[in-house]
DNA sequence: TTGACATACATAGCAAGCTATGGATTAATC
DNA sequence: GATTAATCCATAGCTTGCTATGTATGTCAA
């Protein structure tokens, strides 16, 4: 009996629930929505979510360091933090020492908002999560992490 | 001991590598920039992935219908057509029973691209799950179905 | 010290997703 | 039959991601 590797099926037919791209991007997006939802009142959008994160974990990053943590390519970053800062989320120090960076710092009102967005985050979590045993959605982050490490490794080898 | 929930962790704090959202959004940006990668030389973008699987399984479809088959909201369906149109994948031809619709077709070109483009989504799926067996790639869509369930199930309730 | 390379950030242009809204056509109701 | 409601699609405006490219600053070597 072969193993039947999703490729390897005798037809040339990919239904949409058995191709792996298009679930996890119809997961994304239905995270991204529900996430939303619940920070649009706090003046948020998901976007800007995974650099808040890192920002409460350390602060005043620079957009390269950021860059590298929150893993988006530079020029998103630049948007984001441009959209951050009109949003009184961020400011921008420039650094005496290298005038090309600067360090990102968080504003009063982002630092207010650490305690509601991150419940916000563990509503979904929960949400999304509903009906599974732990040791179920630890081995769902536990292969996904697998599955970043292979698509990320293609770039280095 | 306690289940410990994502969301009833004591402190404030929200590390990415557990977040749900982030790890699925970071996984689902990968595998767009694989199928790119691998699609591109064939004229076509991931964001008419899906589009073209579903016409290969039923070609004809309404925008609508296309909508609902792919859940993706009928604005961005538009575009997408829009520029599938513009790039040879498919015309579009009126209903003459019902004027406000029409039906999207499948171009020559596209038909011929079913093989290497179901080959090129293979080649990624393989890619991104190497080194896990197969029950552990079925554990891993089965979950993402039950997520996707619970996150559809609240718009309806 | 200066010319070449490297680094940090910005900008342009595009794709792909969303919500909100509008216009045209069809269906339903009075 | 006329009005109202529902349906289908298009458009506007936004966010979030990308690649490609430009500009300014810093670094290193000749």
């Amino acid at each position: 009996m072969k193993p039947e590797s999703l490729s390897s099926r005798p037809t040339s037919r990919l239904p949409r629930e058995e191709s792996l791209g298009y679930q996890v991007n119809h997961l994304a997006r239905l995270l991204e929505r529900a996430l939303r939802l619940r920070i649009e009142e706090h003046g948020v959008v998901p976007g800007q979510f995974a650099q808040l994160l890192a920002l409460y974990e350390q602060d005043g990053l620079t957009q390269r360091e950021l860059c590298e943590r929150v893993q988006i390519e530079q020029p998103t970053m630049a948007y984001t933090l441009q959209r951050m800062e009109r949003d009184g989320l961020v400011h921008r120090v420039p650094d005496p020492h290298d005038r090309r960076q600067a360090k990102v710092l968080l504003s009063d009102r982002a630092r207010e908002l650490q305690e509601p967005l991150v419940a916000a985050a563990g509503e979904v979590n929960d949400l999304a999560t509903r009906g599974l045993d732990v040791p179920e959605v630890a081995a769902l982050l536990g292969t996904i992490t697998r599955l970043i490490e292979n698509l990320e490794s293609i770039g280095r080898s």
